[in-house]
DNA sequence: GTGAAAGCGCTAACAC
DNA sequence: GTGTTAGCGCTTTCAC
């Protein structure tokens, strides 16, 4: 072990370098380079022993050495954006959890940063070039976060591999996005409720100011026309969740429920659809508190379908938002514009597939019990 | 705006080296480098003369020059590390994210990597160096998740900047370390019990196969002997939790907790401990069901002090643990062995305060309502 | 397909 | 404190 140890430390005291492979091998340097950048599948038998060679001797590249004649690092930044919060919340560091897990999934090198430019920004102002950038740290970037059009025109104009990724509204056509189709998730799960009979659907979300909430709003408006089923405002909640300081999902979600079963026949709803997973916890324990079964006499809906929707009782009917899909395609676009490669699609959409669960049932028969 | 934009896009593929600096100030290249390094605090008046002009000239170090010179990078890599799981957990992610967090508060660079040997690792077997530290990627290491000794061990025989984090174990002397005082947290909730009135506590925790499950039991077990308070098997409830696929934490709390106030009145809690707060939300959901009130029937405490015990209705009493102040402590240790400078205290232990809120009271008087 | 040669931008050892 | 010099490990011209 302790021999073993020696030859572990040593292979960071003295790595095995490409001139150590040459000399080895008995060619040129330049040789080695050219072999290690060139397709493992079509080599010549020379080539293939010094492949051999670098393998056997241990041999890994040094990405300075690299990224310092490239003048491009291999490393993919992801900038985590943010136009109205002084700190990130919490579902922009579970955005970039996921983002690190298709990287490492895709053996790609992710660094994430944070960009905060507060309120201080203005359309005639040049953003930055993120530190990272410029320090070539990384090679492209990812940005997630709330971006506006100006924004992604500035990105642009950076002259750097990039892809936008969330919630997205007019993205230039030569900069690359990967955005979710939460309306489809949206209007999947109306049309499913309306299937099983419902007629008295609410929607309860975040106010406003998100893309992601007038979106949902949108697509929900939408299909209650399209199926024709009781509309107006009565069937739109606001859920007051988007201030990460003060927001308590779960509170809100409970209390909102509550109102809603106790309202008079006519206007309680037999279904529910909330905005995100944790908001409809709050509602499963309100329904449990005025002995309403679920899915029986109330069916609900989450959205995001977390591990809250999964590990619930009974378990959420939910809209999936499959964020692992979605960075592993901004990733992948982001890698092929570092490599140079030509993407056959600059725009992606991920589907929001509603994942059906034991929380929606038919409408109770006659008059719901209150 | 278009020379702006021109001048953003050049600030890339024309970067100020300090060579640039160095024939504008006619000083030596070397020179330049040198007051970069320098404590910016005290300068000459030519030093500053030379800061300056790199300011004005938007002067940014290239990173891999300085790698590739130094022979080691100054961005930090953190090894999430699994013996179990081939798939990283949530709570492995969450943990990626807080300390994503901390580097960026503190101006580090992180580079995420997962590490997984499965079942394959045996003590007699050399842990591989990461790649990302072959590759000269990073020059120190973070490494949470679960690691026994000799795993400890051979980090350290890696002969690089690291610290590891989380629940620990027989770390040796000279590897940095920073672990969670569970124990305290947990001490402190069921004194915090006692010395509200109650005397029949119930612990819903994990299986032992996890450290942290263990420390919290042996923690209960030694502050109910010291408070004299009922003791034995039957209050120490196990919810099947630890299996990420499987997991249904809050039906686990939902099911286990109706089983505990269906009890008859001599062995129903009054008070129950949860493992963490998803278990605990469960909890409340049972007691909404029995219409038991919480706090003034049932008090509840839960564990890590997530958004959810801040979010939920009543607000959750809940034993903190401060992930980011632990990655802050971490981050600081491996930068300090990165940049030479000697180390106060190689081990620390972050505190887990009981954060008071709503869910506990004094039990209620007589028999509690069944 | 190969070898020769140059150099990416920076830091550090050395002499003064 | 400064200038000189060398070189970290790699990639990419260029000529053959």
């Amino acid at each position: 072990m302790n021999e073993m140890n020696a030859d572990m430390s040593s292979q960071l005291s003295n790595p095995v370098t490409i001139d150590d492979i040459a000399k080895r091998a008995k060619v040129h340097p330049s040789t080695v380079s050219r072999t290690m950048a060139a397709d493992p599948e079509k080599l010549t038998p020379r080539r293939r022993k010094i492949l051999e060679m670098a393998r056997e001797m241990g041999y890994t590249p040094n990405v300075n050495a690299a990224a310092l004649r490239r003048g491009a690092s291999d490393t993919i930044g992801m900038l985590v954006v943010s136009t109205f919060l002084q700190y990130p919340t919490s579902s922009q560091l579970s955005t970039a959890s996921f983002a690190m897990r298709a990287a490492a999934e895709n053996a790609l090198r992710l660094i994430t940063d944070f960009y905060n430019w507060g309120t201080q920004w203005t359309p005639d102002a040049d953003l930055p070039i993120p530190q990272i950038v410029r320090e070539r740290r990384v090679g492209g970037i990812i940005a997630t976060g709330t971006w506006a059009q100006p924004q992604f025109d500035q990105i642009l104009s950076w002259k750097i591999p990039a892809c936008v990724v969330g919630q997205l509204k007019n993205v230039p056509e030569s900069l690359c996005s990967v955005g979710m189709n939460i309306r489809g998730g949206m209007y999947e799960a109306v049309q499913y409720l309306a299937a099983l009979g419902h007629r008295k659907i609410a929607l309860m979300i975040g106010g406003p100011k998100h893309i992601a909430h007038v979106q949902q709003q949108q697509a929900f408006e939408q299909a209650t026309r399209e199926f024709n089923l009781a509309g107006g405002e009565q069937w739109l909640i606001r859920a007051d969740i988007d201030s990460p300081k003060t927001a308590r999902p779960l509170a809100e979600g409970y209390h909102l429920t509550l109102q809603l079963l106790d309202r008079s026949t006519d206007s309680r709803p037999t279904a529910i659809i909330y905005g995100n997973d944790t908001l409809a916890i709050g509602g499963l324990q309100a329904a449990a508190k005025r002995d309403v079964d679920v899915p029986s006499e109330l069916s609900i809906i989450g959205t995001s379908d977390t591990f809250l929707a999964v590990g619930s009782e009974p378990q959420l009917t939910s809209i999936h938002e499959d964020h692992h899909q979605m960075m592993t395609a901004a990733l992948r676009l982001v890698e092929m514009q570092i490599r140079n490669q030509n993407i056959p699609q600059r725009h992606m959409l991920v589907d929001c597939p509603l994942i059906k669960r034991q929380s929606c049932a038919p409408p109770a028969p006659g008059t719901p019990g209150s």
